[in-house]
DNA sequence: ACCTGAACACCGTTCAAGT
DNA sequence: ACCTGAACACCGTTCAAGT
């Protein structure tokens, strides 16, 4: 929280980086990205972006943070554990294709890879919380990444919303038992 | 097959091409494959590999190609359904990042795109082979498309081999059902 | 058919210099 | 603290020209 002018300011043109980068990101993916880019349509020197950001991979963590974070930012829904987990997969499809960014990216860039492992963590935490009452305390672990894995590893095929409900209900359903339809 | 001492020639030079993509994307992954970098270790000038390859795209895709097959090319191990998956599993985990790159390239690049149906479609019908005695004919598909997204999405996860394998058990046996460590 | 030389239009990043 | 000008060392790709 800003409390000075010049904080403000700063503030802002980081901000302006960052949507500039999410309007990058969002339209054509990492390949689009461009810091030459971005200081063009800004209108100042390429290296002013250098001031604000060490290297391209830490604005890329910026950009994708504040993408994820506006997924996340409304209310689970409530119902039957195969519906959150369903609804979270949503949540997750928007996500995916920046997911593998990020994955690509952390063989690079250690800041990319801390990141990832805070992205990872955040997920399995959404998803070990909308389980914790269908899932025995002693299987939740194993349940809630064997359901994160399933949702991931069906997001990453390129298939219609139906089709990909289908098998993440078929999967869940074995996963969890059926306890989890309740 | 070659017949000509020109052929010969051709696919000699292709082959060279190829070896070194092959190398660097083992290494170094996407990032590490260049075109000029290429021309460079074979001594000849950069546009030479446009010759054989209308793109870096298409050279990619040449050297996934045989990396995909010298991984496949064992023989399937036999045992109960569970162990073959996880066989299936770990030749999968050999393949997992360039899987990824195969994804990501795939936004940009309709020759890449149509390679990485192929792919998908062979590792699908491979699974679905060591799969055929143990599900029923009627969720032969589901049961699948379910395995093969556990398995690429716990290889997405960056996790230990024995943690993997804990995993996939775990997943696999609630997906096909008790008969599948038959 | 196969290859070279030279260029084009880009990159990410760095350095010295300005205010 | 913040930014510019100019450069460095790369890219993928293309074109005209050679053999």
């Amino acid at each position: 929280m800003p409390r000075t002018r010049a904080d403000v300011a700063r503030t802002d043109k980081l901000d302006e980086i960052v949507e500039a980068a999410r309007g990058r990101l969002v339209d054509g993916g990492y390949g689009a990205l461009s810091v030459a880019d971005i200081a063009r349509q800004l209108g100042v020197a390429q290296n002013a972006i250098y001031w604000y950001f060490p290297t391209k991979d830490h604005l890329l963590v910026a950009a994708v943070e504040g993408i994820l974070h506006d997924i996340l930012d409304c209310k689970p829904k409530r119902g039957a554990a195969v519906d959150r987990v369903l609804w979270f997969a949503e949540r997750l499809h928007e996500f995916q294709d920046l997911r593998l960014t990020i994955r690509e990216r952390a063989r690079s860039s250690e800041a990319v890879a801390a990141f990832e492992r805070n992205v990872v963590g955040l997920l399995r935490l959404l998803l070990v919380n909308s389980l914790s009452e269908v899932a025995t305390p002693d299987h939740i672990d194993d349940a809630a990444d064997a359901v994160m894995a399933l949702c991931e590893g069906v997001l990453l095929r390129d298939i219609s919303a139906a089709h990909r409900r289908r098998l993440l209900r078929f999967g869940i359903e074995r996963l969890l038992g059926p306890e989890s339809t309740v």
